[in-house]
DNA sequence: AGCACGATTAACT
DNA sequence: GTTAATCGTGCTC
């Protein structure tokens, strides 16, 4: 399947967390095994219109720093960053520019590398090997490096897929995870999609 | 200059 | 169900 292009990113992030289901986000460095999986669990952040107050872009007074100033920029380009000291998790930026907004890519099902996956994920079952933003992250091994990386390019190392589109009525939402303190009404709003029965969506 | 905490995970009890 | 690990970022003083 073909890879997505700009288009495709230059919307909402609600339509993009939405329609990213059933795509597969893979990575192939020179040289390397390509690991790639189906998106099966995205949330959306900054949205449209909404001052969306769980959104990194809406720190410092909603003006661009030097981690958030990605999401400011233009569409289909990698946002990754560094959480709780450990993790590194990865995002997809969204909108026009100069309209924060990004992706974040929660679990896949993984369809390729399963043997390289298996070695970076060692000791862990194969339902744990994706199901969660930072145990993707490690099984396609992205990390800050890859911050700011164009997705859309033909020749880029980390791509997204098409996909034939979920069955119809499997895709479900809710609320977002792990989003602490954050004031209503965003804490609430049901901006995580997942595919509904996958083995491989988080918690 | 210092500090509290986070878009989490894995290993505990 | 609970908690340690671990550090960059943005906010306060």
């Amino acid at each position: 399947m073909p890879r997505l292009t700009t288009p495709f990113f230059a919307r909402s992030a609600l339509d993009v967390a939405r329609e990213l289901l059933g795509k597969r986000l893979c990575h192939q460095p020179p040289g390397q095994d390509l690991v790639a999986g189906w998106i099966v669990e995205t949330e959306a952040y900054c949205a449209g219109e909404t001052r969306d107050a769980a959104c990194h872009a809406a720190r410092n007074n909603g003006q661009p720093t030097q981690r958030t100033r990605l999401m400011f920029g233009p569409p289909g380009y990698a946002y990754v960053y560094f959480n709780y000291g450990i993790h590194w998790l990865f995002n997809i930026t969204t909108e026009s520019d100069g309209k924060p907004g990004a992706v974040l890519i929660r679990a896949l099902e993984p369809t390729h590398g399963l043997t390289t996956i298996a070695k970076r994920r060692q000791g862990m079952p194969a339902r744990n090997w994706t199901n969660g933003p930072a145990k993707l992250t490690q099984a396609l091994a992205i990390t800050g490096s890859h911050n700011g990386l164009h997705l859309c390019a033909p020749d880029g190392v980390i791509w997204v897929e098409d996909g034939p589109d979920p069955p119809l009525g499997t895709i479900v939402r809710g609320p977002r995870i792990g989003l602490g303190q954050t004031p209503e009404p965003w804490l609430s709003l049901p901006w995580r999609f997942w595919l509904e029965g996958n083995r491989y969506v988080s918690r």
